[in-house]
DNA sequence: CTGTTAGCGCTTTCAT
DNA sequence: ATGAAAGCGCTAACAG
């Protein structure tokens, strides 16, 4: 009971083929200096044998401390987005026999540094994180033990590593001016929390694309910190009652934008108020009016964030770099209704 | 280059401390048999350095070889069942101190046995598998070795583990039924591979459905195999082709579902022809008609199967069980549609 | 209550 | 080309 069967180790291998472990371990992990019969006899024994090689074991003695480990910390490994982005990581860690660890941060920053905590006790050799909160300080000795480190989504606070994002403000203002074109002039804004730097950076895209577009700023069409589909209902209801209601709406998060399509219906205003929604979604084409959106692109961010942790992994030094991952206007039907009065 | 600093050990602790090593671990582990202020001394000390203990290491030494780490093989990590079975298995074994490793099979038995070979090397506690192939024996290895396994989605073959699984033939049957009690007696089915046993199952299922409405199947009714959008798009042209078509179409799969409402709309028949998708997905209410489903529950069913998991990791030895999740019949308007003729 | 010693499976270092 | 010995950081087993 909760004691596991001893597996065939190196010496096994050594003493069934009668070499030392040396020979065995050198056989095992390619290295040149053994005479072909032997590596052949050898190789023979541990398919024989079913030897496997004990990775922890090899991290410990390791100068390197290698894993082939890295790990992933998310905002939700449920949310299409997240999902996405590990998938991408996965395809490329995968052909370099890497395994991939991931975990959800659901915001909390306390669960941010005990998970990072908890990877680092691994040893994993990178770390792909969507920052949590607003310091990521608490990586400085991950760093510096030798874990490399990517962040995604959000640019970190308190180190200095690669980072890749999407265009979030440049992605908003083409939205915004996406309106505007269609004769918008009262565009509201319903973003999440102000506490979260992409939040912030929408909202920045949304003034820079109403100045853009040669239009006024105006507080009373901005909601931001909405959070649940109640929140969005809310949002809208008070919006229109205003004396000049907005004639069009920017979503500024996937399930902002989610909400604002299920409040329109229930007020049976979807053909009569534009809405572009930031981050695509499934089945976005196939609603009416279908939803016109700023697409992110979480696999390539994903991708690109993989190959810059390998890059570091495989030692590179320059200094880090950011990577910005353009957004896409898809244009579907919402987005260009015509001002409804 | 690839070097990494050396990071403060146990050693390091006790020599500090100007204790024992043993001590420092008895503190670390919460064990008992240390005097108060030796433990708060030890504790200060600890906190101080900064140490974080080797989880490898610690694996290597225990007798009971844990590494408080298990590893997950689904389908597809992009894909919102096997993301939200995920986030389910995380969920439950956050709390723990467990962390997860995640991987993708796309269907490929090789990289099944490839990935729960990788993981097997890092001896993780337990494995909960989406089996992708049909022999899973390649297991008996590690399960006889002493990692706890727990099958999902599918039943194994070659192994007798716990496993946690959709009633897919029921759900299946009961959609069919559904579409019967709408007055529909050509009920079309559109399936994945006959090779993916839940496939098999819910074709069963749709026979089992035909029979208790007391329907006849017909042959031509039947496409399986059925893996783009394309090939749905076709099947649904030949369907209509027939002399006597369908009146109502069951979409057994995600995806197929998906395309069966794209290729209605295109063929502008979606407010014409009934339809019942296996699986739910986002938005299923927004769409109009909106789309009834069979639901599956993967949250439940990863929780479940973590549940099990956690169990055998805590030695439980009882035969393995199969808990079977029942999936839910939503009724949103395309499966309520009348026979149109 | 505390410490000493051995050794998990492997790679490193150094010898042959 | 091969091997012997040391030791990675930790816990087990046993002494005191």
């Amino acid at each position: 009971m909760g004691d596991r069967r001893r597996r065939t180790t190196l010496r096994d291998v050594a003493t069934e083929a009668g070499v030392s472990v040396k020979t065995v371990s050198r056989v095992v992990n390619g290295e040149a200096g053994v005479a072909p019969a032997v590596r052949a006899h050898v190789a023979a024994v541990v398919e024989q044998l079913g030897y496997r090689p004990d990775v922890g074991a090899r991290t410990l003695r390791r100068n390197d401390r290698r894993s082939a480990s890295i790990a992933l910390l998310l905002e939700d490994l449920a949310n299409p987005y997240s999902a996405a982005l590990l998938r991408a990581v996965e395809d490329v860690a995968r052909p370099r026999g890497v395994v991939v660890l991931a975990a959800s941060l659901d915001e909390d920053p306390v669960r941010e540094r005990a998970l990072a905590r908890a990877f680092g006790s691994r040893s994993v050799d990178g770390l792909v994180l969507a920052p949590a909160g607003d310091d990521q300080s608490h990586l400085v000795e991950e760093i510096t033990g030798g874990t490399a480190v990517v962040c995604v989504d959000r640019a970190p606070a308190g180190i200095d590593v690669d980072t890749v994002v999407s265009t979030d403000a440049a992605g908003v203002a083409d939205g915004v001016r996406h309106l505007a074109d269609h004769g918008h002039t009262r565009i509201a804004f319903l973003g999440d929390l102000a506490t979260i730097a992409t939040a912030r950076l929408r909202h920045d895209g949304y003034r820079a694309g109403l100045a853009g577009a040669g239009l006024p700023y105006d507080p009373r069409l901005v909601v931001r910190g909405v959070r649940s589909d109640e929140a969005v209902q809310e949002a809208l209801t008070a919006l229109l009652a205003l004396p000049d209601p907005p004639t069009a709406l920017l979503g500024a998060q996937n399930l902002i934008t989610a909400g604002l399509v299920r409040a329109l219906r229930r007020l049976d205003l979807h053909h009569r108020i534009a809405l572009v929604g930031y981050d695509d979604f499934l089945f976005a084409d196939l609603l009416s009016p279908a939803v016109t959106v700023v697409a992110q692109d979480p696999a390539t961010i994903g991708r690109t964030a993989a190959d810059l942790l390998f890059d570091r992994i495989g030692g590179a030094r320059e200094a880090p770099r950011t990577v910005e991952v353009p957004t896409r206007l898809i244009v579907r039907g919402s987005g260009e209704l015509p001002p409804d009065r």
